[in-house]
DNA sequence: TTTGTTATGGGGAACGTTCCCATTTTTGAA
DNA sequence: TTCAAAAATGGGAACGTTCCCCATAACAAA
């Protein structure tokens, strides 16, 4: 079907050099090569409109120059600008990056794994679902974790700083004046540390506020949660002034529903999210939040795989975690 | 650096047969290897840990599964939903999506077009910036375009019906009982032709409305781009009742705007955009749009370049216009 | 027994590079 | 002019599959 593109013998043969010229030519060897033939070389390859064929390297020198990304879900607001640092710190050292979701399933994801084995791609920079540190291990290709890490102690990892966050968001608060602050507490399939409850208990501690368990209550990560969630707060007899959500998806479903309940937005409540993801600027009024560095995650990440990709190693696994700053917008204020 | 993987070679020594058997298992043939033989090359793989290898496979036989996928921006709010079409279509029929962001730049579109032919990727799915149908051509490379494809005679495209968005949303408004309807014409780099306006006039005929030409604002499609839109439409002598957005970004720039300037929507001024994107559902008051069909846009593309790929021939490109539906929320009433 | 047929298996070239190891040509000093 | 060293070039194997074609075995029919 597809006419069939020309190689290096078509440019040999049209330069009158061999193979291995042409070759030297195209992997841009300085020393090898005069520069008459490689300028005889270069107008073949123009004629002919060569292209190299990076399978035939690949399958040679054991290396794709293709990484694999995989995250829950692209549609998620929250991945989009970390794909793109990933993309863009990988793409301009000549990498391309598959986009994989693995949509918090665990067979998705080891098919992933198995298309990273199978395609002998460079690389992958991963959030984990299922997978176990030594079944990475076992992979036996680069890996880079997208998260805490903190089960994988044998890979690099970049996240986020969360329990800076929820410290960062309460000092917020706190300072505004408020003491009795809801929080929103996120429930994900994958049971992990509950980080945010223990900073929350942590920060009334250390502000010598009381702490009181109607004020926190759990939901799934969905603007509905977050919703039934605010309702629920509300419907307390001594409702909590402030709210802080788990995240900015929480956050937008409480803040809708406390309108919708006739408050006032920060007047008669406060709220604030965490993570800044395109809707929170957009909300009315828009959302204070504490911003997560998302772009430059994906960017620490892909330069990590990089290193790793290149045999640059560190004597003990990296993790990063990055801090977010306070993004004021427009629902907080102090109590009334 | 990396631990050698187990070929076919290896598999086969193992299990006692010749490489060519082994080759048979792996792909699957059916008639000419016994039962039994089968069964002595399965276990020798599963205790090799074999995965063939796809790179060696592709250069036999000049497929790769992975195809491209070329989007201005994944940042950008209308595009993640397209992706992920895309993307699942793809990877039900084991193919691997390689995600490229062209920023609407013309050398990197140029640049990611390389990528594809020296990959040898199957395919790829673009959303053009400059290349011309000519040039598309020339790549020789399975190609279906996002778009309306209006300037790729030769190319199958999927897009949006915009025409029929922009009618629905101002006989929407139109029905509502507006007469004095604002345009917020967004204006992007390549220089297409303005449907959008054009529609409007026709509408605006076709109703027997008057046009006033001084209600049409054109402005860069971002939230800055209508927010000043807007304002200047509020500095008129005679504002305009209602405001149809070329898109959800300028239409919540727009929103934000009104609310700034002291309006009550949809009591003071309506406001509708197109689009859907995620941010449309949570503004305050949740943005009326008219829901472009993302998702299905991506699986469509995704559907007519596997057709391509396998070489099933249409006499003629198609030419795909996917209709949205009106997604009527709280920005849009009667006029006071 | 011979011949034909079917079922099963193997040998080896080909895909388009890279890279090791020659071989040839050029250069420059003696 | 000669010769060694350096520079330029080429031959061919290897990477791990696929696939064409041939070999062998088993068995039935004649």
């Amino acid at each position: 079907m597809r006419s069939k593109q020309p190689t290096i013998k078509d440019v040999a043969r049209l330069a009158g050099v061999s193979k291995t010229t042409v070759g030297r030519v195209i992997s841009g060897e300085q020393d090898r090569v005069s520069e008459d033939t490689r300028e005889r070389v270069n107008a073949a390859i123009r004629m002919l409109g060569y292209e190299r064929n990076v399978i035939a390297t690949s399958l040679r020198t054991d290396q794709t120059f293709i990484v694999a990304l995989s995250i829950p879900d692209i549609m998620n607001p929250f991945w989009p600008e970390v794909a793109r640092g990933v993309q863009d710190t990988f793409e301009a050292q000549g990498y391309t990056v598959a986009l994989l979701n693995s949509d918090w399933d665990a067979t998705r994801e080891a098919n992933h794994l198995q298309t990273v084995r199978r395609n002998r791609f460079d690389g992958i920079v991963l959030n984990p679902i299922k997978i176990t540190n030594n079944e990475l291990k076992s992979l036996s290709t680069p890996a880079v974790l997208l998260g805490s890490g903190d089960d994988y102690p044998d890979f690099d990892s970049v996240g986020s700083n969360s329990t800076g966050a929820v410290y960062t968001a309460l000092r917020h608060l706190i300072e505004l004046g408020h003491t009795r602050i809801g929080l929103i507490a996120g429930v994900s399939q994958r049971s992990r540390r509950d980080t945010r409850y223990h900073c929350y208990a942590d920060m009334h501690y250390q502000s010598g506020l009381s702490l009181d368990e109607s004020l926190v209550v759990r939901a799934p990560y969905s603007r509905t949660g977050g919703a039934d969630a605010m309702r629920q707060l509300l419907s307390l007899p001594h409702p909590p002034t402030a709210v802080l959500a788990g995240n900015d998806i929480l956050a937008i479903g409480a803040l809708l529903a406390g309108q919708g309940a006739g408050l006032t937005v920060p007047d008669d409540l406060s709220i604030i999210g965490i993570d800044d993801i395109y809707a929170a600027a957009t909300t009315s009024p828009p959302l204070t939040t504490v911003a997560k560095p998302k772009y430059e995650i994906g960017v620490q990440a892909a330069a990590l795989l990089l290193e790793k990709i290149r045999g640059v190693t560190h004597d003990v696994p990296q993790k990063l975690l990055l801090d977010g700053h306070l993004q004021v917008r427009q629902t907080t204020s102090p109590p009334a």
